[in-house]
DNA sequence: TCCCATGTTGCTAA
DNA sequence: GTTAGCAACATGGG
């Protein structure tokens, strides 16, 4: 469910509400997610986003990372009593709970994270368009494909992808080596603007995110391709369909994006 | 009943 | 080596 925006909405809020805080104890409810770790009574450090995981760093060196793919959410809750369905794990700090809840249990936590102290540079920040083309010049993936690529672009998944593709007019089954120079400005203009933007709205809303304090995102008004199958495209009024792109349903303008 | 799902991994085969 | 396709993970919604 989530990716950059929304993961990086979290880190935020999780700042507001964990930094210097004392973890108090830990309640594994979902065995799936390993044995309960021993990091009681460490302080939290440092928060910061590693693509689509979050990593809290404890005093002391520990870190855990926290990916929670498809329908992970995680919950801020100082007001206690509310039963809530699909509780996975509850952090006890002083101050409040820390709540991870997934329908479907695809949500990882590595207690035991071994990576550095920052995440991944933001994709597009520093990347020049030369840089893109010369990476995508072997590929012939679709460039939806090669977005969707953790180790180049971390953070950046389906809706944005599709969407950044959008706004660059770029058909998102092209071959990567296919794309132009000036596609790739347009790519990178596209991606650092719209990424700011829904981060700015604390991320999409299609289904169920919610940010750490249980409010929706605002990104999904905002939206011109995802899920919008039929519906007239914002840009030129052709007729938006959806197709299936490297296995992932995709949404694009057939009129505008080439 | 069937199809779909904002993610990732691992396998098979071309 | 690259890529496509698929299944798996497990559940809920339309």
């Amino acid at each position: 469910m989530p990716e950059l925006p929304e993961v990086e909405t979290l880190c935020r809020q999780l700042r507001q509400v964990i930094l210097g805080r004392r973890l108090l104890s830990v309640e594994v409810l979902d065995e799936r997610l390993g044995p309960p770790p021993a990091v009681a009574g460490l302080a939290v450090r440092q928060v910061v986003r590693r693509g689509k995981a979050v990593a809290l760093l404890f005093h002391g060196g520990v870190a855990w990372k926290i990916h929670l793919r498809m329908t992970g959410r995680l919950l801020w809750e100082t007001d206690y009593g509310l039963p809530v369905d699909h509780l996975r794990l509850i952090c006890h700090f002083d101050g409040g709970r820390l709540l991870l809840i997934d329908p479907r249990r695809f949500a990882t936590v590595d207690f035991d994270d071994e990576a550095g102290p920052s995440g991944p540079p933001d994709p597009f920040a520093a990347e020049d368009p030369a840089g893109l083309r010369r990476e995508a010049a072997r590929r012939r993936l679709p460039v939806k494909a090669f977005l969707l690529d953790q180790r180049l672009f971390p953070g950046i998944g389906n809706i944005y992808a599709g969407e950044i593709l959008f706004a660059a007019a770029v058909d998102p089954r092209r071959p990567a080596r296919d794309v132009t120079q000036e596609e790739w400005e347009r790519i990178a203009r596209a991606a650092r603007a719209i990424l700011r933007e829904a981060v700015r709205a604390r991320g999409t809303t299609v289904s169920d995110w919610r940010d750490l304090f249980g409010r929706p995102g605002e990104y999904q008004h905002r939206l011109k391709v995802y899920d919008r199958r039929g519906g007239p495209c914002p840009r030129c009024g052709g007729e938006i369909v959806r197709e299936k792109v490297c296995g992932r349903g995709s949404y694009h303008c057939p009129r505008c994006q080439r």
